[in-house]
DNA sequence: TCGAAGATTGAAACCAGTTTCAACAAATTG
DNA sequence: CAATTTGTTGAAACTGGTTTCAATCTTCGA
């Protein structure tokens, strides 16, 4: 009833809004405002008696009137576009948005996550995504070959970095991982160990499968070993694939196979046991990615690691830097290092 | 330099407001909102007059300004708080994820991702999740035993469901698979199958680990079994504790054991095969998801199916109520039903 | 044909912040 | 000591929608 209540402020009415510090404050809006964003022009002793009628109501200032009168969000998309299977199946994924959202949540942003199944229409995730006209940017996982819409066609002015080359990567932000040289990498490693016939089940499906396979035939040629089509095998990630590629090498009689990625190279694993082979003895095998199946797999396996926590953390600092600069940014490549991990299942070390 | 320049609008100024087609409409603002949201109280013509507008401006409302007035964002946030460790493991985190994710898709609502480390603050996250003051509403997943804070007493009008049962059950919404019963169908199985030792590798990490081993006792004592507290072992969900919690039993050679889950089996079998033992010959084993290494195993696992997918899509059909409802809603559970698949670790069936 | 009920419409208030700009005070300079 | 410059502050405009309410226009029944 009392025109005055401004002892019971904590019990009166539903929300504190910034027009009630303001008025409790005895100073006007834009003062609190000021102090909430940490601009200067405020008095020591005025900015300190905001900050204590902001600590005593508990005052949290709504984002939404923030995001709209500031015209930032503070939220970013996370997209994954691929078949449903291969997120399920490879833990390359999970990683990742582990990744990116703990950077994320370190740089006080909010992660959208989308899985747009390449199956259904992926463009329509896409397009509704840049129709809600609700994130400051969007992270990409490198497109599948042979995708055909380009956001950046919608929304030219939309920050956009890509996780992996893009199939188009011309004026394209992105952040990937050296996979020539983790083809190289694995396969010198394999010729080093004195294996002459060297298979490899590589993709076709993105760059990064391509690229594995770039390197891997690169060391071949730079040590003079001939490049044998038949030694190639395609997968598609899949454990299956793994298993399928290598009983399709296996009448080859491959001495060593280089595998683009532990899940395939689990596959192929047990596609060896199945005929009656044993890794390292019977043939040797190096994979790539280092995730948790890699050690976990009988034997261990030697792969090639990629800093997955790294490219998610680069990736979503690369994009803030953009969204600070308004999008005027020169499109730039970072490319990772990667590094191999000797294990068991290439023969160089023996089994304890 | 024309004041009337209406015929270049697609080119000038930056953005379209619904002032802007209200101009071009010949309408005021509020008659675009009403035909934007399919109100009632629009001539035919006046209708498709503004929709002829929005079509040919390509008019995008501003979702932002949208939520300010609304005051709903059709933002849900999904925290999944779990080690790390857990996330990266075991399959069930991202086929939940992406469960919810396509659901919110389906229903137009926006999937805000958290990942809340139990190793660092996970309150820290809720807290800055609920301060944002973004969400319509919060799916989480069923926090360990022991987990102190809830988000209920800092937010009692947030609208929330569990995934899986909650420590403090009371007066929450929450959508859970039938882990007594999944249990339950596991062991009778082992049983029906002429076993009479069955062990259990569960877990007391969470109540979906103890409501399996609950099951576990349900069968066993239900068919006139003693329960041995020797034959019990608990592992956290992760394949090395599977691992470690089968070398544990063996000693007290179990004919038969139920596992928990998939990933835990995994971990059993690599030390049954270390032992020198088979499954099923040696010893029968069922487990518990169904995820994909249940197929991918050697053998492939008998196992309890539940139904992820379907959990994540009541969950935020769920949840979806509750926002419409203000809130208002009695706490309500569904439990899930289960059923066995049987392949061949059990020993039902002969391997191919 | 008149009055009442119902449909259509727009002006204005509102959501809760940020930002601009003018006014004034205090400090510095010539 | 006057003239600038610099610092502090609040009023008001602005972000782009939704919603209320009163005014006007139709339609229909008596």
């Amino acid at each position: 009833m009392s025109e005055t209540g401004f002892s019971t402020l904590d019990v009166m009415s539903g929300r504190i809004t910034i027009q009630r510090v303001a008025e409790l404050a005895d100073v006007s809006k834009a003062t609190v405002s000021r102090v909430l964003n940490g601009y200067p022009h405020v008095r020591p002793e005025v900015r300190e008696k905001v900050q204590r009628v902001i600590r005593e109501t508990g005052y949290q200032p709504n984002n939404i009137a923030r995001m709209l009168a500031s015209d930032r969000s503070s939220i970013i998309g996370f997209v994954i576009s691929s078949s449903a299977q291969m997120v399920f199946h490879d833990p390359y994924f999970p990683a990742l948005t582990e990744a990116v959202s703990d950077a994320a949540g370190d740089r006080g942003l909010i992660m959208a996550l989308f899985m747009s199944h390449a199956d259904g229409q992926g463009h329509r995730t896409v397009n509704s995504i840049l129709a809600a006209g609700l994130f400051d940017g969007l992270i990409l996982t490198a497109d599948a070959k042979g995708a055909s819409i380009f956001p950046q066609q919608l929304a030219p002015d939309m920050p956009i970095v890509f996780i992996g080359r893009p199939s188009q990567a011309d004026g394209m932000h992105y952040v990937d991982v050296d996979n020539i040289q983790g083809g190289y990498l694995a396969t010198s490693h394999l010729i080093d160990l004195g294996h002459r016939r060297i298979a490899t089940i590589g993709s076709n499906r993105n760059a990064s499968g391509e690229d594995r396979v770039t390197g891997y035939r690169r060391a071949l040629s730079q040590r003079g070993l001939a490049f044998d089509e038949r030694l190639v095998a395609f997968g598609d990630y899949s454990l299956e694939s793994g298993y399928a590629s290598m009983q399709a090498l296996l009448p080859y009689k491959p001495e060593a196979v280089f595998v683009a990625s532990d899940t395939m190279a689990l596959g192929a694993l047990r596609a060896l046991r199945e005929a009656g082979l044993r890794a390292p003895d019977d043939i040797a095998l190096v994979s790539h990615d280092d995730l948790p199946p890699a050690v976990q797999a009988d034997p261990p396996l030697t792969t090639v690691q990629q800093p997955i926590a790294r490219t998610g953390q680069l990736a979503v600092e690369k994009l803030e830097r953009i969204i600070a600069q308004g999008g005027a940014v020169r499109a730039e490549k970072t490319i990772l290092p990667v590094k191999l991990v000797v294990r068991e299942s290439c023969g160089a070390v023996q089994s304890i």
